[in-house]
DNA sequence: AAGCTGCACAACCGCCTGTTA
DNA sequence: CTAACAGGCGGTTGTGCAGCT
């Protein structure tokens, strides 16, 4: 049994939106929010799919988008998260408020694409081009882990329990948060963590909260949600 | 000036996932 | 439990524009 399709195609507008269809889309999720985009269209009396509003409102017109260029700062986390999570652009784009998986999406196609080549990395693997096929594969934190922690499930030497967040094509292990070398041992068990922006290198950036809160492992890459889910 | 090429980015398509009846 | 549905995501395509020949 085939899917219905998400609207009905023959009496829709598609391609570039117009200043009309911008203003009409605009006034009804202003009036009445956002949610439920398959009726949306006939209620703002747009000729649009339901799809195509909320791409359009997601990608284009939310107020609170970032537009402009990107900064270097912005390109080195891309390049960091990317490293990190692969092809996720929804959760790299989390990560860097007022952009958009779809902007984000496109710039690294066009732009740091060919950054990475020029640097002579392979923009896939985030390893140097020239490197032996054999090494050739995913970044990914399980490469670091030790037989045993794989064995057991466990960290042999803090015996804190090895956090696995993997997914089918993410090839992404969480493992307990790094601690400061310099922090007490008797404090390295504790949930004191560093923050997303010190996990990548940006210890002083502004976005750091390390020094503001403690920092915390919960949401560490914002995938609490996903690491709850996966105690389950 | 005309044609060609490459780039940038908006938009579409098809699939996947979570929710609901 | 299952099917239908809506929303979300990533890959791909289409289009406008600038630069070059």
């Amino acid at each position: 049994m085939g899917r219905s399709p998400c609207c009905e195609k023959a009496h829709t507008n598609k391609g570039a939106w117009t200043r009309e269809e911008d203003e009409r889309l605009i006034a009804h999720i202003q009036a009445h929010g956002e949610g439920c985009w398959r009726s949306l269209p006939k209620a703002a009396g747009l000729l649009r799919c339901g799809k195509s509003c909320r791409l359009r409102w997601i990608n284009y017109l939310r107020p609170d988008l970032k537009r402009g260029n990107f900064s270097d700062e912005e390109d080195e986390l891309i390049i960091k998260l990317h490293g990190l999570l692969g092809n996720k652009w929804s959760l790299i784009a989390g990560r860097l408020p007022g952009r958009t998986d779809n902007e984000i999406k496109n710039y690294w196609n066009t732009h740091i694409r060919r950054k990475l080549l020029n640097r002579g990395i392979d923009p896939l693997t985030h390893r140097p081009i020239n490197e032996p096929a054999t090494n050739n594969t995913p970044v990914s934190f399980s490469s670091v882990m030790k037989a045993e922690e794989i064995r057991t499930g466990f960290n042999p030497k803090t015996k804190n329990p090895i956090v696995d967040c993997s997914e089918p094509n993410l090839e992404l292990r969480i493992s307990p948060p790094y601690q400061h070398p310099t922090q007490p041992l008797e404090n390295r068990g504790s949930s004191r963590a560093l923050c997303l922006y010190c996990s990548l290198g940006f210890q002083n950036s502004k976005g750091c909260i390390c020094r503001r809160s403690g920092g915390s492992s919960e949401n560490f890459l914002g995938l609490k949600n996903v690491l709850d889910y996966r105690s389950l």
